[in-house]
DNA sequence: GAAATATGTTGACAATCGCAACATTGCGGC
DNA sequence: GCCGCAATGTTGCGATTGTCAACATATTTC
């Protein structure tokens, strides 16, 4: 058995990253801090540092977790279709949707300064977006889209939907339910689309 | 001459708001604390408290102000142009062109927790809204777009150039130059509005 | 079994936010 | 012209936090 348990704890990291998910669901950005944390965690408030170098290392890891759990939900959403484009619109509504489901988790994912210097974030980023580069490809190899500017058209994609949940979880949008928000999420993603299919 | 100046300092509340959107763009939301702002004033640390109640606030007129700032700046880019569609693609690019120029700013005015609930924050993004309202409204009466639905184009058209800025800004966009941004949101900013042209 | 290393704790310091008490300045009523 | 009062600014304080340094303890390695 190669390295079963760490030393004393057991395994304090990944339960401080646990209770700094927690704690961000919670208290967001601002309100998060090591101490909280480490006291969630049982431990003393300097305990921490033996596994993060410092409180943004810390919470770009939690960042980095939310990006995995982003594009589980993207893939998951997106199986339940079966066309290339059905597929593509339903990884968008995932987007909002979890964006919606954990407003605090998302701005931690993107509001942090500099948190695009940390490799475990970017590394999970990168995989998100490229689940949604793998949906274009496929609605170009199905003709459901013109070729070229595979990139191009991704970005376009993802930033009509990253700024729905960015002005939804800011609540800057005028609609009072999730629901709406996700219903004119729809809306805005089957435009979109429309003018992907048509123009280059 | 009513009231020319307050009392001791001279006007401290425009002091403190013009020190702390400078600290704002040195600092960004994070860095950005009270003390600081009060010693560039050259007043003592609880100084501002007699004019702000607590941080948040002066950080809300803050946001408030650089929410000025985007509106003039979408006029004014908006203002070379003759056409409505054109007026409108300017404005997109000017929004996308300000969140470069002061990052920091930008994402004070958007990423500040409950900054939805001040007064005037509350209403200088509305004015900013109200703007590309305008605009939409024109192409809709100039027959360069379909009538009905305003309000859902102008959503639309917002969270597109706002999820450009909010990636571009936060380093998520693989350009390296703003110029190769802002080439990528004219490009993007042209297809919505294919999109809002043709369907409705 | 002992030395080295990994892990966790205690204590300290500086910075910050915001409160309370105090000082000063300018205004209105007489 | 003078005095009380309210507006404004200051000093001092406690609580919280991030992070460093020194110390304590458990685990691995030889």
């Amino acid at each position: 058995m190669p390295r079963s348990k760490p030393y004393h704890h057991g395994n304090l990291r990944e339960c401080l990253l646990a209770a700094g998910v927690e704690m961000i669901a919670e208290a967001g950005p601002s309100g998060f801090n090591l101490r909280e944390v480490a006291r969630r965690a049982g431990v003393s408030h300097n305990a921490p540092y033996r596994h993060f170098r410092d409180k943004e290392e810390l919470l770009a890891e939690v960042a980095a977790q939310g990006f995995r759990e982003l594009n589980a939900a993207m893939l998951e959403d997106a199986a339940t279709e079966s066309t290339p484009l059905g597929k593509l619109k339903r990884a968008g509504y995932a987007y909002v949707a979890f964006a919606l489901r954990r407003p605090e988790h998302f701005a931690a994912m993107f509001d942090a300064p500099a948190l695009d210097t940390n490799p475990a974030c970017n590394q999970a980023g990168a995989e998100a977006f490229a689940t949604l580069v793998g949906f274009i490809t496929l609605c170009q190899q199905e003709g459901q889209m013109p070729e070229g500017e595979t990139e191009g058209k991704t970005l376009f994609a993802w930033s009509l939907v990253h700024g729905i949940a960015k002005l939804a979880v800011t609540n800057r949008l005028p609609f009072r339910s999730p629901d709406r928000i996700l219903q004119f999420a729809i809306s805005a993603i089957d435009s979109s689309i429309k003018s992907l299919r048509d123009a280059n």
